[in-house]
DNA sequence: CCCCCCCC
């Protein structure tokens, strides 16, 4: 077969024009060494009138050369490529997508007489092209811009983007290529038509009622569950997906027969030659995908599953930075990722319209050190499975201002635990080497976030060594300590029983005590909890004082509860105190300098009691080792 | 033919 190659590409490409599919020859590959230790190769190639040896390829696609598909004379379509400057000034032409149409031998050699394409238009000597020992460096940013990942797992990744902005029909600068039969919405005839598929495939962005001949070929980007309704028009069960071509996208759902049909067929990520559904105007109140129309599936509806998967487009993410978060608008719609550090317990509550739903808070960190949490809901919630803190991608997650900054799981996002892409791998690599131990600062503030850096740490040592708390105002810190002795004897007092009144009363031995603050005299009193406690950390110990809220958590009970239990049964009294103590919490305290009778001592009072997780407390251990040795 | 995007 004769392959006329795309006169002109190159220079569009080293420009950053777009062309479509262009047909080029391979003729030289060198393997170079780079940052992430994985082999990159760099390409030079010809379009029969200029060669560039600026050409890099995505490791994505490694396995090209690798498996000696991708050598000198072959001829390449490249189907994605993102024109970048490197750091030095110097042009990268990444190629994410390609393929190799003709081989070396079917080719014979070098096509034409190319000469090497200098920027200024000007000609210089092929010798000094091709001799050229400069690498370009392997900068991140060569492949940053827009990728789109081949890899199975990653194709399952939710497309909301610009598949219809991308159309060839939007380029700048049309190329054709060298057939018209490499036209990424035809049939390609070099892989043969397979059986399953009708003659021609539609483009999404073609499609109308107005039509029923028609073949689809898409990716599904989008799977929902199967959901039930029932309303006063009757009662059923559908689900929904989505799908994508290079054209565009479009929403598809499945009904009572068609979801047993349907359902356990279609697999996000893969690609289906779909055809005879029907098609209907799209609602737009609860459909934001482009098209102006959605499709149902019909008993007559045809899916099969399609190999032929190359010009169907898998989207990439356009992954936020946590730390970026706290500028982004409430209500916008990202893409994140992030280790999920710590994934809460599921738990179900009740929506304003009473509806009880399933929902799961993940905490995801990434590189910048910040950490926010994302909800999950439903059926996302109850099936997440957090272990081993996997990297967690959202693709159209929607940022909330609760707590300052959160993330919300949409009916429409995608949710994706440890995909396979560069940005996990990165993330996994960074987390496993040092995030672990990165303190990290949630841009969400929450009652029990009990990490970040709004915890001043320290140890029980630190409080004499740094003179805490001497200073006019109250100094405030947490710290990692084991209970070591409670005083029982003075834990309780009688209080005022008003309310808002706490009060110590003094017994008037006639039944009624008294409160000097409210000036009354009651028949009653309440129990109050005022507990001496000694902590005691590696290093030091420490007498602190707790109060209500922060003594019934550390001995599990109501004072209330623990005064009548100690009127009723002494020994049961004992035991609360018992299995409380030798407890290890983390305590938020004041540290204050108080004078007596010209005599001053410091006084701690614990503020809050939190619970100590695993991995907190592995990392203050951790630290306090590390402060320990120096 | 559904249409829920939620909670603190």
């Amino acid at each position: 077969m004769s392959i006329t190659l795309t006169q002109g590409a190159i220079e569009a490409l080293y420009k950053g024009i777009s062309v479509n599919n262009p047909l080029l020859q391979l003729l030289n590959i060198r393997q170079m060494t780079s940052s992430t230790g994985l082999p990159r190769y760099r390409l030079m190639m010809s379009d029969g009138q200029h060669v560039l040896s600026s050409f890099l390829l995505t490791t994505q696609l490694n396995h090209l050369p690798e498996q000696k598909l991708l050598v000198q004379n072959c001829i390449c379509m490249l189907k994605k490529v993102v024109t970048s400057t490197l750091s030095d000034g110097r042009t990268a032409v990444t190629v994410m997508d390609m393929d190799v149409v003709q081989s070396a031998e079917e080719t014979g050699g070098k096509i034409g007489n190319p000469v090497p394409y200098n920027k200024d238009g000007r000609m210089s000597s092929p010798a000094k092209v091709s001799s050229s020992t400069s690498e370009p460096a392997s900068s991140p940013s060569a492949t940053a811009p827009g990728p789109s990942y081949r890899s199975p797992s990653f194709s399952q990744l939710g497309s909301r983007s610009n598949a219809a902005e991308k159309s060839p029909a939007d380029s700048p600068m049309k190329v054709s290529p060298a057939k018209a039969t490499h036209s990424p919405m035809k049939v390609s005839p070099m892989k043969g038509s397979p059986s399953s598929s009708p003659a021609k495939v539609f483009p999404i962005a073609a499609l109308n009622p107005y039509q029923s001949k028609w073949t689809i070929r898409a990716r599904v980007t989008n799977k929902s569950s199967i959901r039930k309704w029932s309303n006063s028009r009757g009662e059923g069960k559908l689900f929904s997906f989505e799908v994508v071509d290079e054209s565009g996208e479009i929403k598809i759902t499945a009904f009572n027969n068609e979801v047993d049909t349907f359902f356990s067929l279609l697999e996000q990520g893969k690609v289906y030659n779909i055809s005879k559904a029907t098609l209907k105007v799209a609602n737009k109140q609860f459909n934001t995908l482009k098209n102006d129309y959605e499709m149902t599936l019909h008993a007559h509806s045809s899916i099969v599953p399609c190999d032929d998967t190359h010009s169907i487009p898998t989207m990439s993410c356009d992954f936020v930075p946590i730390e970026e978060l706290e500028n982004r608008d409430k209500d916008s719609i990202i893409d994140v990722i992030g280790i999920c550090k710590r994934a809460e317990d599921v738990s179900r509550i009740t929506t304003k319209s009473s509806r009880e739903v399933s929902k799961r808070a993940l905490h995801l960190v990434d590189t910048s050190g910040k950490e926010v949490i994302a909800t999950l809901w439903g059926d996302e919630a109850e099936k997440f499975d957090g272990s081993g803190q996997p990297v967690v991608a959202i693709k159209g997650a929607r940022l909330s201002d609760f707590g300052g900054r959160s993330l919300s799981a949409l009916f429409s996002s995608t949710i994706m635990v440890n995909p396979d892409i560069p940005d996990a791998f990165r993330l996994r690599a960074w987390y496993d080497r040092e995030g672990y131990a990165v303190n990290s600062q949630s841009l969400t503030e929450t009652r029990s976030s009990n990490s970040g850096s709004r915890m001043n740490w320290k140890t029980l040592s630190d409080i004499k060594n740094e003179n805490m708390g001497h200073d006019e105002k109250a100094e405030y810190f947490s710290c990692l300590a084991t209970v070591v002795y409670m005083r029982k004897e003075n834990c309780l007092y009688q209080a005022c029983p008003s309310a808002d009144c706490n009060k110590k009363v003094i017994d008037q031995h006639n039944g009624l005590y008294r409160c000097e603050k409210c000036n009354r005299e009651f028949s009653n009193f309440k129990y109050r909890f005022l507990l001496s406690a000694n902590l005691a950390d590696f290093g030091d110990n420490q007498w602190v004082t707790c109060f209500q809220e922060t003594a019934e958590v550390l001995l599990g009970h109501s004072a209330q509860a623990l005064g009548q239990l100690r009127e009723t049964d002494e020994a049961a009294f004992e035991q609360v105190f018992q299995k409380a103590n030798f407890r290890t919490h983390i305590f938020k305290n004041r540290v204050k300098l108080e004078t007596y009778n010209d005599e001053s001592r410091v006084k701690v009072t614990v503020m809050e009691v939190l619970p100590v997780d695993h991995r907190e407390y592995s990392r203050r251990l951790l630290s306090n080792i590390r402060r320990l040795a120096c």
